[in-house]
DNA sequence: CCACCATACGGAGACACTCTCCGCTTACGC
DNA sequence: GCGTAAGCGGAGAGTGTCTCCGTATGGTGG
C-alpha cells in the first residue's frame, strides 16, 4: 500500500470511529469522508461496504471483548452471578454504539458478513463462559451458546432501540439467565 | 372527507400493505404512491409520517391480535404450555412483515409513537395472559408484563433480522418462559 | 536524479429516497 | 350552475449512496 493510501485509510477509520460514536452506525459516509478530508471515492475504494469500515473500527474493540471474557472466566461466585456479570459485560460491549446490538447480533448468524471475523472473537469469548458453566453442571440440558447469543442479543437490541436504562435491562437478563440455568 | 380523498386514502393503504409485505417496512413511499396512482404529495398529506401509514395498515391486524389473545385465555394445559403457545402467537403477530418486531417492540415503549394506539391492543392482550397466569400462581415474583413484551420482542427481532426458522425460535422462547415461570 | 507508470486521489454526477410547496383541479353545498 | 374550500400531483430541494474517470503522485528502474 502506498504511503498516502495508508495515511488516508488510517485517517478515515479514526474519523469514522468518532462520527459513529456521535451518530450511530448509520451516519452518512460522505460526511465521514468530508471530515477526513478525502473524497467519497477514496472512502468507498478502501471500504466498499459500510460494514468493512465498521470492521476496521472494531479492531480495538476485540481487545476489550477478550478482556471481558477473561474476567468472567476467573470470577468467583454462583453460576447465576457469573452468568449475569457476563451478560452485562456482553450487552455493554455490543452496545458501545447505537445500532450496534442489532448489527452485531444479526452478523453473528451468517458467516459471510463483512464483520464476521470480529464477531467470531465474541462468539469464542461466549463459548468459553458457556463451557465453564457447563463443566460446573450449571446449565440446563439442550442449552447451547448460540441460543445464548441470540437471547442476550435480543435483549440488547430492544434496550438499544428503546433507550432503556441499565437498571431496567438487568431484570430482563436475569430472566434469561434463570431460563438457562438449572 | 371528500369522496375522492377517501378513495385515494383507501387505495394507498391497500397498496402499502402489499408493498410492505414484499419489501418490509422501510420500502420506498414514493413507490407506494406511484403504484397507487397518486402523487407523493397526496400520500404525505394523508400520512405525514411513515408510521401513520403503518398504523392504518394495522387496523385488520388488531382483530387478529384480539383473536389470538382470546384463544390463549381459554387454552387448557400447564402454565408453561399456555405461555409458550401465547409467545408463539405473539411472535407470529408481530412478525407478519419484515422489520415488524423491531418497529412494534420499540413503539410499545413510548406512548407518543404514531402506532401507539395499535400497540395498546397488543399490550392489553398480553396483560390478560399475564393476569391469568398470575392468578394461577405460575409466575415468579417481580415479573411484569412489560418485561415479557421486551423479552419476547427481543427474540422476535433477532429472529426477524437473522431469518431464523420457527424451529430455532421455539427453544429461545422456551428459555424465556422458564425464566419467567416458577 | 529523473522519467515513467501503477497506484491512488477526489469530485462531479447518476440514482434513489424523503418530504414540501404551490398552482391547478374537482367535489359538493347552496 | 357556480363559487369555494378541499384535495390533487408533480416539480424540485435536500440528503445520502456509490461510481466513473481525468488527474496527481509515490516509488522504482535506469
Amino acid at each position: 500500500m502506498r504511503a498516502d493510501a495508508k495515511r488516508n485509510y488510517d485517517r478515515i477509520v479514526e474519523v469514522a470511529r468518532e462520527v459513529f460514536r456521535e451518530q450511530g452506525y448509520d451516519a452518512s459516509l460522505d460526511l465521514v469522508a468530508k471530515r477526513a478530508g478525502v473524497g467519497p471515492g477514496t472512502l468507498y475504494r478502501h471500504f466498499p461496504q459500510r460494514e468493512n469500515l465498521i470492521d476496521a473500527i472494531m479492531q480495538s474493540w476485540v481487545d476489550r471483548v477478550e478482556e471481558g471474557a477473561a474476567k468472567a472466566l476467573v470470577r468467583e461466585g454462583t453460576p447465576r452471578e457469573v452468568l449475569l456479570a457476563w451478560f452485562e459485560t456482553y450487552v455493554a460491549l455490543i452496545s458501545l454504539h447505537k445500532g450496534g446490538p442489532a448489527k452485531i447480533t444479526s452478523a453473528m448468524g451468517n458467516s459471510d458478513s463483512p464483520i464476521a471475523t470480529k464477531c467470531q472473537v465474541l462468539t469464542r469469548a461466549n463459548d468459553q463462559v458457556v463451557e465453564r458453566l457447563r463443566q460446573e453442571g450449571a446449565l440446563r440440558d439442550g442449552v447451547d451458546s448460540v441460543q445464548m447469543v441470540r437471547l442476550v442479543g435480543g435483549v440488547a437490541t430492544v434496550a438499544d432501540q428503546g433507550d432503556l436504562d441499565p437498571t431496567v435491562v438487568r431484570p430482563l437478563l436475569a430472566v434469561v439467565a434463570d431460563g438457562l440455568l438449572r
